[in-house]
DNA sequence: TTCGTTGCAAATGTTTTGCACCTGA
DNA sequence: TCAGGTGCAAAACATTTGCAACGAA
């Protein structure tokens, strides 16, 4: 059922993209930065490559809650923290609570595979700017 | 700035029906079920009502990932389990693991205020009939 | 040549919103 | 009375998809 996968010189350009990247850029940033080297590039390419890309586990999908998905090719499970006041996504230097797992499946009668957690709180910048708002 | 609120007949009726159910019900499914009682209630209302529920903090609003929105009467911070298969949400009866945010506040330049996670799994009944699918 | 990939545009699905009318306090 | 609430429909958004043309193997 899994097509073979041929070459494409965009979805090299989206995976080389997002690899510059340490904040969790959107599609619709993805398809804003590559239109400067691929004038042509379309916004249909950019969503189907990051889910392609996504499905083979090259890079994984965020859920942030906040209404668009975001996109990070740091594939090693990770958590991240989403500031409130800016909706910057940053990496968390925590350890994956991979135990977690164990603890929940302990009390669900059906199985437990993984799971996603996303911290909520205030980014240094927006605390330093908090006066002056 | 915040308004006065006043009774309103629909808003009680959407607050007791999220009360009534155990699962997570999207608005869609608010809508459907509210409109046996109150033919005319529109969906604009519902997402209205859940909406400012929400804010005042009577009910809460879960993000799986998986396209819809759900919301639960339940407002004691607890975890859900996302069925991969058949899309449920379940609770889980896990202890809130509030020392997480200080473990994730220590790693963190900014302030850590709160934290959800979601568990992706099998639930007992998709396991139990995947044989025959 | 073959079949995956692209660009474009139209379609989809969820959620929000403008507005005139209704309703609770 | 009057500000908040409602129903309706249109709009806004993010994302997906159909299709003919394109391009890698």
């Amino acid at each position: 059922m899994a097509a073979i996968l041929k070459h494409s010189r965009q979805r090299d350009a989206i995976k080389e993209f997002l690899m510059t990247r340490t904040d969790h850029p959107t599609a619709d940033t993805v398809y804003q930065e590559l239109r400067e080297t691929y004038p042509n590039i379309s916004l249909g390419t950019i969503y189907r490559n990051l889910s392609l890309l996504a499905d083979i586990g090259e890079i994984q999908k965020i859920y942030t809650g906040e209404g668009v998905d975001r996109f990070d090719a740091q594939i090693k499970p990770h958590y991240h923290i989403v500031c409130t006041k800016c909706h910057r996504v940053d990496d968390l230097k925590l350890d994956f609570l991979t135990m977690v797992n164990d603890l929940a499946d302990k009390c669900y009668d059906g199985e437990v595979h993984n799971h996603s957690t996303n911290f909520y709180g205030t980014c240094k910048s927006c605390l330093n700017t908090e006066c002056s708002q």
